[in-house]
This record gives C-alpha cells, sequence and structure tokens, in this order.
DNA sequence: GGTGTGAGTGAGTGAACACTCACACCTTGT
DNA sequence: ACAAGGTGTGAGTGTTCACTCACTCACACC
C-alpha cells in the first residue's frame, strides 16, 4: 500500500515532465501535476518542497535522458565523427515524435530568468554538448551545425509548423519545390 | 493631457515587451506592464481585451522589428547571397546585445500551446523567414544554416552563457582553445 | 500489544491575478 | 453653451494557486 519516497518522486517527475510541457513553470498548477501523478497537492510539495524544485529535478531528468539517447547512438560509432553525428540526429528525430522532453527544453530557456533554472540549464545544457563532442569527436564548426539544427527542429515542432507544407516551412526543411 | 488611444497602444505594446520579456506570457502580471507603462491597468484591459491578445500584439511587433533589421542589412546586398546572410548575422548580432526582442522569441515558442498565440507565431515566423529568403536569393541549405544558427545565439543569450568561457561554449561559439 | 516513524491527505489560507464597473474628466463639434 | 463620445481610473470581484497544517494510517521493530 505504502510506496517508499524515492520510488514516488521519478514518478512525480514522469507526470511533472508531462504537464509542464504543455505551458511550463509559470502556466502549469501543481493540481494538475498531482493529479496526474495520482497523489494529493500536499504530498507533492513533501516530496519537492516548491514548485521551482520540482522543475528544476524535471529539466535535468529531459536533459539527461536526451543525453543518454545522443550517448548510446553515438558510442557504436565512436572514431567516425559523420556517423556518430548522424546517428545522433536520427536519434534526436525519435524524441520529437513525442516531444515532451524536447518541448520542455524550450520551457527552460523561457525559466531561465530564476537563478536556480538557469544554474540547472546551464549545467545540463552543457553535459550535452560535451558528450556530443566526447562520443563523436567531431569538430567544432560541425558541434555547432548539429546543435543549432536540433534547435531549429525543436522549435519547429513547437509551433505547430512540423507536417505543414508552407514554402518557407519546406525551405527550412531544405526539402525543393514539387 | 489625452492621449489617443493608437498612440497609446504602441507604448504600451513596447512597455509590454519588456516585462514579457522576464518571465514570458503566464510569468508576466499585467499590473507590472501597466505600471511600466504609466497607465492604470484598467486601461489596459480597454486597449487589448485580454492579456493574451497583448502577447500577440507583442509577438507581432518583436518579430516585424527583427523582420524589418533584416530586410534593412540585406537590401543593399541583394544578389549577393553570401553577402546579404553576412550582413543579417550582424544586425542579428546587434539585436541580441539588447535581447529584449529576441527573448521575446523565445516566449512566444513557449507559449504556443495558446491558438491565438501559435498562429501569430507561425505567420510572423514565416514572414521572417519569407524575407531572408527573398531579400538574399540564398539557397534553402544556407538559409536553414542562417535561422538555425541565429536561434542557437539566441538560446545561449537566454541561458546566460553568452559571456562564458567555458569548454563546451567555447566550441559553441566555434572558438579555438587558447 | 505498544510505540516510533515515515507515507499520505482533506481542508484550508492568504495572496496574487485577470478582468469589470461605475464614474470622472477632457476634447470636439455645433 | 452644451451634448456626445472618447480617455482614464479607483475600487472592487471572483477565482486560481502555491503552499501549510493538523491529522490519519500503514508498517517495522521490540
Amino acid at each position: 500500500m505504502l510506496r517508499r519516497a524515492e520510488d514516488r518522486r521519478p514518478e512525480l517527475v514522469d507526470a511533472a515532465l508531462v504537464e509542464f510541457a504543455r505551458r511550463g513553470l509559470y502556466g502549469t498548477p501543481t493540481t494538475a501535476i498531482a493529479a496526474r501523478a495520482g497523489i494529493s497537492q500536499a504530498y507533492l510539495f513533501r516530496l519537492y518542497p516548491t514548485k521551482e524544485d520540482l522543475f528544476v529535478a524535471c529539466i535535468a531528468e529531459a536533459y539527461g535522458r536526451v543525453r543518454d539517447q545522443f550517448a548510446q547512438a553515438g558510442e557504436p560509432h565512436r572514431g567516425d565523427p559523420e556517423a556518430a553525428l548522424e546517428a545522433m540526429g536520427e536519434a534526436y528525430d525519435r524524441m520529437l515524435e513525442d516531444g515532451t522532453m524536447l518541448v520542455n527544453q524550450l520551457h527552460s530557456y523561457a525559466a531561465c530568468q530564476e537563478p536556480a533554472v538557469r544554474a540547472a540549464v546551464q549545467q545540463s545544457f552543457g553535459s550535452i554538448v560535451d558528450t556530443i563532442r566526447e562520443v563523436s569527436g567531431a569538430p567544432d564548426e560541425a558541434v555547432q551545425a548539429f546543435v543549432a539544427h536540433g534547435m531549429l527542429m525543436n522549435v519547429m515542432g513547437a509551433i505547430g509548423v512540423a507536417g505543414s507544407d508552407a514554402p518557407w516551412v519546406r525551405a527550412l526543411r531544405c526539402e525543393d519545390e514539387s
């Protein structure tokens, strides 16, 4: 019947990732998160003393998963930068399909006015870039282009043009007119 | 003594751009916006019937200014894609210094769950891309790389690593170690 | 069976916030 | 002179929300 708090916390973070994905730190009520996690709001605040603490935990989790996917995808191609980045790009595309982790990244940028959030974002983001650099061994220019391209795809997903065939969207996807 | 509503509205948008830049649509109280604009909160709601309407107006203004800067910077180089993109890039760097317009773009992505915001973002964003394409005449690949690079710089500014010299930041800026 | 401890919650609380309303004031046209 | 209409506000209102408190219950150990 009773569960350990250490077991509950990751479940709460899972639920919070879904809710925060919708409207970010400021727009997401803790009641919705608690309801999704199947616990009382009061207990949410026992597991994480403030909403911001929970958000920071979500940031760390979301970035961590992305980093792990990159590492896993790139590892078999260690020593072959092009192949490694290619594999990481495919992993990124797969993550874009669900979108929860990536859209939370956008919300994390938006909440960087809060010092605790900013610190977590800097740390987690740096860890992803380090992983890309270390595993792929690619030159800085290629890493920069890779990260930048990922952000563009992320934003295009978030603003709902991923499936659009407006000319400017097709151009950003580098599809020729047909 | 009394001013016309049409004159007030742009001033209100200016003030709102500053306030929204901090915490976005959900995290910014209308009281703060009204105070900055030097009007009562009640009058704010006469000028824009909902906070969301005001936010949408801010989106349009922020994106519009960016688009105008791009057009102005690129126009003298029409017909020379590389030079045009280069000039636009410099214009972007200048806009990053203040940051208000660009960080509002991040907040606009984060608020895309609201249909009205999403529609405005899609329209304004497309208008920027169209301008870049039309004025520079650059191939899709170059436009994509340009936009993606801009987003990366924007995010790095927002998360507060613009001036950092951590290795991963230097790598993303493509500076060699020194 | 008793007792201590951590899990878990129902029912608040106070503040913040989006939005409203009744009213005053200024300006313009006639 | 005065009506009409736009400008502007003080003082709310109802709701939402982060966070708290007093409490119950399950379990482990003796």
